[in-house]
This record gives structure tokens, C-alpha cells and sequence, in this order.
DNA sequence: AACTCGGGGGC
DNA sequence: GCCCCAGAGTT
């Protein structure tokens, strides 16, 4: 059963929210610019990111690629490097697409309507929002994972935020509560989402908004957000050839229609003429949020020059060592296997 | 509407 | 082990 949700009962909430933020905020250092491009990086490094993990990769990226001319001049495998590590590389992948898109269709200067936004790759409804409110002053609600959580216990509400739908029904209850500044708005529901109605052990003592909020008040917090939809994870084999000779190892690049996406790694398979040379293998377990990856890597060693030469002349196949390597990004296993190897 | 895409951290 | 994190693109 939901409250009838009347339009103008809700707004002293919002303005609670902003005065504890207004004392409250995280000191990052995309919180004192509205500067898009740089407020466009950041939500997409944090997308599916928490500040923590993300906040290095965010600040290199900016010292690298501090405007969208640069970002677009860039090479695509400089850009993934920057990402290498962080995980979801297309959104390496697209944010330097659309550094191009903004360069060839909007002159180079960062859109500033909603709906241009929107048309950037890697830009969904979300970021539209996040960059239309804190830059440009749009009215747009940022409803992400905070925004479910936050609203769905204030309105002890049990929409299910697995539904498609999820974005335009928070987003109709945001505007039950939000003040005259969205983007500032925007960005204290993420810090009180964050800081507070944390998904476990929220910190309900010291919100500013418990005196509002349903769900605390049937000491139903924990029941909130509803999601149905769960996460399933697979069991995933792989396995890897680790052809070397004289410090120097093989390695090519991965396609963009699977994991790891423009990524490097080591061959997947090797012709019979190579088998003899396998001197041993070693398995390797790597998580990921929707598989278990069990990845065995064999130890090629090539004692031949000949054979070497011959591997080598595919045009295909790129000649790395342990310096070239950390100039790339490789998956997360990989590298470990590279760092461990080498250090011999 | 369902599926796919990483890696890290909390419990 | 399971869930979540400043979501978006593809099918």
C-alpha cells in the first residue's frame, strides 16, 4: 500500500536535505566546478563506482585529458589505459566517442540542452540529468542508486526498482521534495545516500530527514529499496597461452563485443607446433560481478629462434615485455599474472 | 523486458 | 557468499 502522495506536502524535505548538505558535503574535487566536462567525467567514472575506488583514475584522467579537445585528439588505447582496472571499459570506449562528437557536431563546446546531452554515447538519462542540473540549472531529477534508496524508505515506498520503469516514477517522487536547485538538490541525495541511508547499517540516528521518513518510522529501513530482479553469476573457464622468449611475451587485442572490451591478453589458443613447448600451467580465479572465472594459463617457453621469428611475422600479434605491458591495459587477472611472473 | 558489461568493498 | 556502487547499450 503507498500514501496518497500529494503534491506540495513533501517540500520541506528537500530543504532539510540541502541545509545538511550545505554543512555535510564531501570534499571531492569535482564539487567546486560546474565546469561539463569535467562534471560529464565524473559521473561517468563513478557510474557503478564507488568514490573511493574511482577517485584516482578520475583525477588522472583530468590532469591527462583536462578539455574535450584534447580528450578527442587522443588515441582510443590511451584513453582505455586511463580506465585499466576500473572495470565496464566501454564507457572508456564511449567517452572518447563522444569527446569526437562534441568536437564534430556541437564545435567543441559541451552541449547545454537536456536533449543534446542525451544524444552523447554513454550518456543515458541519468547523466543527461546530472550534467543539465549542476551545470546549465535544468530542473531534471539524477535518479540513481541513492535516489531509490532514499526515496523508496522516506515514502516507505515498495516500487520495485528492478522495473524499467524505476527512473520516471523516482523521478516524479523527487520532484515531491526538491528544492528551487536541482543540481545542488541532485548532489545531496547522492552524499545523503552515500553518508547516511547507506544500503546497510544507515546511520538513521543522525539523518536529517528521520522525522520524515515511513519507513523509519515502522522501523522498516531495511525492507527498502524492493528488488526483485537478482543477480545470477556463472561459472566461466578460460584459458590463456603465455608464449615468451627472452623476457618478451606475445599479446593481442580483444575485440569490443565481450568482457574487457579493447583490452589486451595473451593468445587464447596456439598451433599444434607449439604444444612441446609448454612447460607448465597454472590456474587462476578472478570474480566478477556476474561470473566466476576460472582462468588456466599455460607457460610457453620458446627455446628457438626459428620458431620465434615465425611466431612473430603475424602482423597480428604484438611483441610485448614487462615495460611495453604497463603501457597497456590488460584484465585485472592478466596483469596480476604479469606482475608475478616478471618479478622473478 | 531481459541481458551484458568489472572490479572492489561491506558484511 | 551475496549485494551494492553518481548506469548505459544491445537485442
Amino acid at each position: 500500500m503507498k500514501p496518497k502522495k500529494n503534491s506540495t506536502d513533501f517540500l520541506h524535505i528537500g530543504h532539510k536535505i540541502q541545509t545538511w548538505y550545505s554543512k555535510n558535503a564531501r570534499d571531492l574535487p569535482f564539487r567546486n566546478t560546474k565546469d561539463p566536462y569535467k562534471i560529464w567525467i565524473c559521473e561517468i567514472v563513478f557510474q557503478q563506482t564507488r568514490i573511493a575506488q574511482g577517485l584516482g583514475h578520475y583525477n588522472r584522467f583530468i590532469e591527462r585529458f583536462p578539455d574535450v579537445k584534447t580528450l578527442a585528439e587522443a588515441n582510443e588505447n590511451e584513453v582505455i589505459l586511463h580506465w585499466k582496472g576500473l572495470g565496464y571499459y566501454s564507457r572508456a570506449i564511449n567517452i572518447h566517442k563522444a569527446s569526437k562528437q562534441i568536437m564534430t557536431e556541437f564545435s567543441g563546446i559541451f552541449p547545454s540542452d537536456y536533449d543534446d546531452i542525451l544524444t552523447l554515447k554513454g550518456v543515458g538519462k541519468y547523466t543527461a540529468a546530472a550534467v543539465s542540473s549542476i551545470c546549465f540549472g535544468e530542473r531534471r531529477a539524477a535518479v540513481d542508486g541513492n535516489f531509490y534508496r532514499v526515496l523508496s524508505r522516506i515514502f516507505a515506498d515498495d516500487f520495485d526498482v528492478s522495473q524499467t520503469n524505476a527512473f520516471s516514477y523516482f523521478s516524479e517522487l523527487a520532484f515531491l521534495i526538491m528544492p528551487e536547485n536541482a543540481g545542488d538538490f541532485n548532489q545531496a541525495m547522492m552524499d545523503l545516500g552515500s553518508e547516511i541511508c547507506r544500503p546497510k547499517n544507515p546511520d538513521c540516528g543522525n539523518c536529517p530527514v528521520n522525522d520524515d521518513c515511513l519507513a523509519f518510522a515502522l522501523g522498516k529501513v531495511s525492507e527498502f529499496p524492493v528488488k526483485t530482479k537478482k543477480v545470477k553469476v556463472e561459472n566461466h573457464s578460460l584459458k590463456y597461452y603465455f608464449v615468451h622468449r627472452n623476457n618478451q611475451f606475445i599479446i593481442q587485442q580483444r575485440g569490443d563485443d565481450d568482457i574487457w572490451k579493447k583490452l589486451y591478453e595473451f593468445l587464447p589458443e596456439i598451433s599444434s607446433e607449439l604444444v612441446p613447448f609448454i612447460k607448465n600451467a597454472k590456474t587462476v580465479n578472478h570474480k566478477l560481478t556476474h561470473r566466476n572465472l576460472s582462468i588456466e594459463i599455460f607457460d610457453v617457453e620458446i627455446n628457438s629462434d626459428l620458431v620465434w621469428n615465425e611466431i612473430i611475422s603475424n602482423k597480428n600479434l604484438i611483441v610485448s615485455d614487462f615495460e611495453d605491458s604497463q603501457k597497456r591495459s590488460f584484465p585485472k587477472p592478466l596483469e596480476n599474472y604479469i606482475q608475478n611472473t616478471l618479478k622473478d
